[in-house]
DNA sequence: TCAGAATTTTACCATTTGGTAAAGTAACCC
DNA sequence: GGGTTACTTTACCAAATGGTAAAATTCTGA
């Protein structure tokens, strides 16, 4: 066994594999995948070379080890949508937590958009196994809302579509942002986009 | 003068830089620029990488070109938004024409997110210089519709930065669209987006 | 305290990558 | 046809990159 991960991890195991995680979140979320070098995560890690491949069986370990932890907390915000609550809140609230995790994990967001971008080769798998049941169960939901009458009648799919897109859009897009804007407004933003989706979703007569 | 292209450019100039700008936008938009490499620019323009560098100066020299040529076609939809036009079928005629874009031009919508998404490093200045005019000259406008009671009041930046989400989500996100969706539907976000679009900027009562 | 395990460092290596020099071939113009 | 220019190929190279072997060091529990 050269893994050492195998049992439980020592407190030294988890401090570093911590460290070269978030290294490596800061480095692959700036350059995608391929454009990011071991050197520079062992730099901003404080860890050597080798010494990060104790840890990792290789660059593509640790790509594939960061997308997984952030499926989850990119998952979380849609699970929350409760059933039971009254439909334009439990939809608002969704686009709030969207925008606040965009302006919380903007690097998260961008490792997310460069693996989506550059086709999802090392995450498709997880895009079907997680991503799509829970997509579609929440499609489902909204459109028994729409049926009761208690949302206006759009298409659930590309609702959620938007509403990635709309907020997702101020962390991956950040640089120009910046440019138009000379700063980010995540209030503006958030106003505007409740407005947004309180006018498109609320019942009409 | 190691420069071929200081005067007239030749038939075969012409031919061959077009053949790899083509080569260079397909791998540039599916890899980033750093995850790009010259030989596969090559082998995808089927030209020599020696002869590649008889007609550029270098890699980067091949994706400012590409960079600068995509910003005309960018700003083309929002410089068609007419002044004397009527407001509601100006800016849905412009989410029309953003989204006729991803569809027709996916590649260049995700080689400019990808240049956007690592920080603009080579286009920041095109941003500045080209862009942002252009997006204060439209909010100015949009407010003035907006004063004049034909739109309802929200922030024109934002709705531009909606908009711009919106659309180009479908060609930056497509790996994700496809797995959600079982394929495209372009119209099913043509249907979608004219009506959150409609219910935005109707002026209420 | 001390043997064995866990961790870190040093010294490498093979491949890939952006790029160049120079010789060869094709095109053009008189 | 021949000289000049434009283009293309061949043969390289230095640096960067992902990764490894093995020695050295630090930790840990009996």
């Amino acid at each position: 066994m050269t893994e050492p991960r195998e049992k439980k991890p020592s407190r030294i195991q988890q401090r570093n594999r911590g460290k070269i995680l978030d290294a490596a979140l800061h480095v692959f979320s700036q350059h995608g995948y391929r454009g990011a070098t071991l050197d520079q995560i062992a730099e901003a890690a404080g860890i050597s070379k080798p010494n990060i491949l104790y840890y990792f069986n290789g660059k593509e370990d640790i790509h594939v080890t960061l997308l997984s932890q952030l499926m989850e907390t990119w998952l979380d915000p849609l699970i929350d949508m409760n059933p039971d609550g009254d439909p334009l809140t439990e939809l608002l609230g969704y686009v709030q937590r969207k925008l606040d995790m965009s302006r919380d994990f903007p690097r998260e967001s961008r490792l997310f958009a460069n693996e989506i971008l550059q086709g999802a080769p090392r995450m498709s798998p997880h895009l079907e196994a997680a991503l799509k049941p829970l997509f579609e169960e929440k499609c489902a939901l909204i459109q028994t809302w729409i049926d009761a009458g208690q949302l206006a009648p759009v298409s659930p799919a590309h609702l959620i579509f938007s509403i990635w897109a709309t907020t997702q859009h101020y962390a991956d897009f950040d640089a120009q942002v910046q440019v138009l804007l000379d700063g980010p407004d995540y209030k503006g933003a958030e106003e505007y986009l409740v407005r947004l989706y309180t006018d498109v979703l609320a019942p009409k007569s």
